[in-house]
DNA sequence: AATCGCTCCAACCGCAGCCAT
DNA sequence: TATGGCTGCGGTTGGAGCGAT
């Protein structure tokens, strides 16, 4: 395949842009709208290329952007979502209404990720000190959840017998979170074993499949997102349901977004204090 | 006031995937 | 099936802004 040639040796513009040229996209978009993103610079009359131009619409002049500094509730959607997805920006952007991935990955490299590895740092500092235990992620991690192990089984936790529950979404989790403070059941995460495999297309596209509307579907766990120990993970549709998880009855809030189905499973001990499952 | 170092974010680059031919 | 064009995505960069010295 021929690459096209860059902007540059086709002496077309680079760098910020004027208010002007925003002028002439924005209103050449409003009248014909942007079909074909080669061909808009040429016939709107903009010495750009048709890749700066779409960037700058995504990114800037679209008018459903949400401007300003992102909200508690956003950020923590973001952490939730990049714990599950990774780097899939366009994925979590997807999520957040009015925010573009581009944004969403700027705040993440420049303030979430720095954060969380100040709150995980200071997990470890208090786990060396404390019987209690919280999910600590190294950098590397945080870089890229999505293809690392979740240090942490059902099967320990719940050891000691007591009841398992999951619920899921951001919202509901930081809710929760921040209902449960201070109430982690304790968990030694070092000997975790079982491996997480990353969720890929394929994952989401079959849990959207299943023709049974009391059961979204049963997920193929070979390359799922739980474990290859688990035979059978299966959810409805109701807000909170029942999941056997690992012969544990979980419940398991499931919330459509967009294309996806996406789940945020917490463990609770006596139905009250709760751990991020993944 | 000048300089330096750091942060932040808009914009660019290169690749992958999709689609038409 | 192979090829080429286009779009979308994620990683990276450059420079503006700002605080510290």
């Amino acid at each position: 395949m021929v690459r096209a040639p860059c902007c540059e040796k086709m002496g077309l513009k680079r760098g910020p842009w004027t208010p002007e040229e925003d002028r002439i996209l924005i209103s050449y978009i409003h009248k014909h709208g942007h079909a074909n993103w080669r061909a808009l610079p040429k016939q709107a009359g903009l010495l750009r290329c048709g890749k700066s131009c779409r960037l700058r619409w995504i990114n800037y002049l679209r008018p459903d952007i949400k401007r300003g500094n992102f909200t508690k509730e956003e950020e923590e959607t973001i952490i939730n979502l990049h714990e599950m997805l990774g780097n899939r920006w366009s994925a979590i952007a997807a999520k957040l209404p009015g925010r573009t991935d581009n944004e969403i990955k700027n705040v993440w490299h420049t303030h979430l990720k720095k954060r969380l590895i100040k709150q995980n740092q200071e997990n470890s500092d208090t786990k060396k000190h404390s019987k209690s235990t919280i999910i600590t992620k190294s950098e590397s991690e945080l870089t890229n959840p999505a293809s690392n192990s979740l240090p942490m089984s059902p099967q320990q936790s719940s050891s000691d017998g007591s009841s398992v529950t999951a619920v899921t979404t951001g919202e509901t989790n930081d809710h929760m979170k921040e209902e449960n403070k201070g109430e982690h059941e304790v968990v030694d995460i070092d000997s975790f074993e079982i491996s997480f495999p990353a969720i890929d297309e394929s994952f989401w596209s079959d849990a959207l499949s299943s023709d049974d509307n009391s059961s979204l579907s049963t997920l193929d766990l070979g390359r799922g997102m739980i474990s290859n120990d688990i035979d059978q993970f299966q959810i409805d549709q109701s807000p909170f349901s029942s999941v056997d998880f690992m012969g544990y009855d979980y419940n398991a809030k499931s919330e459509h977004v967009g294309m996806d189905f996406w789940y945020n499973i917490l463990l609770t001990t006596e139905g009250e204090s709760m751990v991020p499952l993944f």
